[in-house]
DNA sequence: ATCAAAATTTAGACAAGTCTAAAAATAATT
DNA sequence: AATTATTTTTAGACTTGTCTAAATTTTGAT
């Protein structure tokens, strides 16, 4: 019933992992039949070595939490996903505790959140929920699964994805590194921020923004990509 | 710098062990000098075997985290007793904050601050301090050390210490089980009630007692030696 | 279709923490 | 002071999670 640290981690990283082959190969024409983790880009993501990745997958394959084809890939199985929606859920609440609560920075969290959300106890849990007043997205704008594993509808686009003249309330971000995250509150851009896209240059995408109707900034690609919105 | 889980837990023990030496020796008429802990208390209390023990505190002799003579027992060094106390500060905090913000009572919550208490983070632990105010004691009354892991000066006594007709101020508990706090809610008795001692029985040494100046009540000389208090 | 490159798995080893059973040291008792 | 009894330590083994190096499988390119 009860899974140690190491194997929450795996878990998180092989759901993030399937969450991510997902999101891409909507983005392209290719039907979403279910995709499957690779040994490697589990270990990448882990810091780890694929060996280690190898050991560990037949571990959670016995206890039924992936499915897992030798040279093929893994999946998460129910079980496996609830495990780590589970963990998601713990990490974004405890963020959302450390930024509006302790008043820590979206930047700063991580770690700290990383620690939390293996502190095993569902009551715990759930009245931390209630003491933030049942949020629905963590400081990044990432929505917060409820205790049955349900996420709340979003409907979020990719900056990237605007036209020119077109407009949208920021809801989140991409990419989670702190370097990101101070790049933006330096320029001004955080969630609920109104975006309006003055210009698009063409030869190589970057783009000339307007803040909340005020504030006139250039963005490249690679940020524009990382920023979803909600086009109005 | 850091140390793992499992030499925290056994450097609070120590600690605790050690604590309650000096306790039982300054009633005693025996002098109070450097008490050591057993093995076997350590097993005891860390409800594992013996043969364990020993092994960890190889390690953490190594590390000079304490002072070991094999056979001879354990005290720890400078810096063994200043993880102790913080690893104590921690878990403290963390309890303040089940009971203060998420309503949890005293009797639940020390096994979720036994996972919290590892969460590596200063800034995380100051924060929290003073989100909650700085406390200096826990829910049952325990002090706080602060980050120098120096403690709030106290002068409490046991319930049974009292005469008849000596009244004080609760401060707190010498036992943490569950079961003996939920016993003291139901009795009416928390930190901070006014307890009047109306009789003492001389062939058991059970107290009659008034609670708040109300309440009357019988409690055993186990539960009278499980009761700090100030008197007044 | 074959061969080289890349990815994955196996084999064997290591560190942390635990255990049982046996040996060594200390304490207690007569 | 000698001899039990108790406590503590050592020896050797097991588990979890990791690693390197070698073997195997899959993929890609010609």
């Amino acid at each position: 019933m009860t899974h140690s640290y190491t194997e929450e981690n795996y878990l998180k990283a092989i759901y993030k992992l399937l969450e991510q082959a997902q999101n891409e190969a909507s983005g392209s024409a290719a039907p979403v039949h279910a995709e499957e983790v690779t040994t490697n880009a589990i270990a990448a993501k882990m810091q780890t070595k694929a060996a280690s990745v190898t050991d560990m997958l037949k571990k959670l394959a016995e206890k039924k939490l992936i499915h897992y084809r030798k040279y093929q890939g893994v999946t998460l199985t129910d079980s496996g996903r609830k495990v780590a929606v589970h963990i998601i859920r713990k990490h974004r609440l405890w963020e959302v505790f450390l930024v509006k609560k302790l008043d820590f920075r979206w930047d700063e969290v991580h770690d700290m959140a990383e620690q939390l959300e293996h502190i095993q106890s569902d009551m715990l849990i759930e009245r931390l929920d209630d003491f933030l007043d049942n949020p629905r997205v963590d400081p990044h704008g990432d929505p917060i699964p409820d205790r049955q594993g349900k996420f709340p509808a979003t409907d979020t686009q990719l900056l990237s994805s605007l036209k020119k003249n077109q407009s949208g309330i920021m809801t989140g971000v991409a990419d989670h590194a702190p370097a990101f995250l101070r790049y933006l509150d330096k320029s001004g851009i955080g969630l609920g921020a109104e975006l309006k896209v003055r210009e698009v240059l063409e030869y190589d995408s970057s783009m000339h923004l307007l803040v909340n109707k005020k504030k006139s900034i250039y963005i490249s690609h690679d940020v524009a990509k990382n920023i979803l919105l909600r086009k109005k």
